[in-house]
DNA sequence: CATGAATGAGAGTTCATTCAT
DNA sequence: GATGAATGAACTCTCATTCAT
């Protein structure tokens, strides 16, 4: 593909994944998508055969631009103030969740057959868990955790944060609520049990 | 409406039910309706004006048939027999969302631009939050459970739910998964902090 | 199917055979017969799912309405009477190809995978086959023909009548050929070999 | 032209070729000739305007190339043995004519409204006759053949060739058949009528 | 010459919705 | 009330054809 071509593609891509944000995943056509980029009926058909392969490009793309999170740790950070930065972006994205991929990826995964090893969602959610993990036996060993079970906490932050979600996207939630729970799940870190 | 017009309006919600179920809310037609309930296409129209109005009603339909929940508590039961009868519910539910609504729901409010006040989902978060108040606050009372805040505790278990719930949807969850972070729930009433 | 239902379809079959017969098999459109017959868009699909559901219909009408030939024969003609009349519709029918079904016909059978079951030419082809060889043997019977292999004579007639017919359409036939050509055949039957 | 643009579209016309046999001419489109050819979709239309005129080009190549029939006769052969050759070239074309464009053709003259002159299947078949005539007219001449009417007899021959052909197209016929009905052709010329 | 991206016309198909019976 | 035929809007998808490079 010409330097063009992609150029174009990753211009799809963005202006599909506005769409996506606003329709979620099962109400957008390809007309949506031809009319949102301004391009011709058959244009869009030269890169993307369907709905579902512009969804699957355009969760690549945001997958591989939030691999630059962390960007903001310093060498010297303590594994608290790691945790911490992390839960601050979790609280960002929770009190944004309206303009995130999220529901249109929950719909998506709701009902596709697909095969469990290119589920997105489940393999975001192995990799935040493996990361906590790490994170916190780090923070273990350097003291500055309780003595917890990683694997199971890290887990548990991860269902947890799942449920502030979708709660989010279907009710709402305050900010209040989001700093109370990201709280409870910081503070049983480091009390002792 | 006559009492064969209530058979019938019944009738259809039960259909449109399983409908529901399968293929969530977005992707489902008035069509696929009148096939299921092989009644004619003008006929369903007689008695919903669109697929909103059925999915209210299917909503509706089992909100209160849930009520039945919690038959099995007796009299005499602890607060803890109580709460894990709860759980034990919780449990089944989480091993069978495939067969459940609660898909087509989270894709119903997720991009319904409803009125909060009629938002089952919430409704209904709202009412386990408040029956979970009280019987933890009971539990406490009865010198059960550890002297934590029944409010915060409620919600936190909440949200949780829905966190194991969405991604049971969405990845799968284990009956292992599954047993050990609703067991933490409930250990958390148990613990002394 | 009501009886309105009936009435429009065969007008929708009827119309439809025009324009194969204008167009042939392949070229036709489902849009084509839409307008033609003047009913909406979707209107057609009520009745047949595409282009091959239709034409197998025209054909199985004219097949039906075929059937009232030989309408002319009287109880006590002869054998050579009976077979030129046979003859005299071949001729009637080689005149007027064009406003035929066969172009069509032939163009569905040359790409149709189908089963030999239920291929219509080779169906027709086999009636006329058999019926020219009972008339045939009758006629060695009663004394009118020579002493000739029925049945080989039937197939003759048959093959030759098809490469009459498609000659007709890709090239044209004039009158005097096809008497010259119906009459060997014809005197085939009758000079002694 | 350079010679290099003459390679190459005689490379396309062999290859369409192939296409046209499989799918017949009109369902055909530039695409499949474009993908078969493995040249851009703008390349083809330097050398070819339409389907129309690539078909034109491959049925004359055809015609070009089969000028070299006839290559094993030798100078003492009898009319008889000529004869027999090109049965035997005939029997072998009707045993594999889904392998050949006469389907094609036939489609393409059945819906052209072209000029008398320049149809090839005509012009092929007057070719044909005159071939034959001549080839006949010899035989008699040198006492082979019985006293038929040369132009005649080739024209029936003909004409049986080509419903041979269109049965074998539409609806297969067997080489015992084959065999039966071109012995027929054959014996006609010798016997004593 | 050659490429292949881009366009837009047009065919196929499905459904929400209406309405005469 | 109930039916289901009919309509037409909307979407999907494919290609012939053009044109800048």
């Amino acid at each position: 593909m010409s330097d063009k071509s992609v150029q174009k593609k990753k211009y799809i891509i963005e202006k599909a994944r506005e769409i996506f944000i606003e329709k979620g995943f099962v109400a957008v056509t390809m007309k949506d998508i031809v009319e949102a980029c301004d391009i011709s009926r058959g244009g869009l058909y030269l890169y993307f055969p369907d709905t579902d392969a512009v969804f699957q490009e355009v969760m690549k793309l945001e997958a591989e631009e939030s691999g630059d999170s962390f960007s903001g740790i310093r060498e010297d950070s303590t594994v608290s103030e790691i945790l911490a930065l992390f839960f601050k972006e979790q609280k960002k994205e929770l009190l944004h969740m309206r303009d995130t991929l999220a529901a249109a990826k929950y719909e998506y995964y709701f009902f596709k057959k697909t095969d469990k090893k290119d589920n997105l969602i489940r393999t975001q959610m192995m990799e935040a868990m493996k990361m906590l993990e790490k994170l916190i036996a780090l923070g273990i060993e350097r003291g500055e955790f309780a003595q917890v079970d990683p694997k199971q906490v890290a887990e548990n932050i991860v269902y947890m944060l799942e449920g502030l979600k979708v709660t989010a996207l279907t009710s709402g939630i305050s900010e209040k609520i989001i700093d109370r729970e990201l709280m409870i799940l910081m503070q049983r870190l480091i009390t002792e049990d």
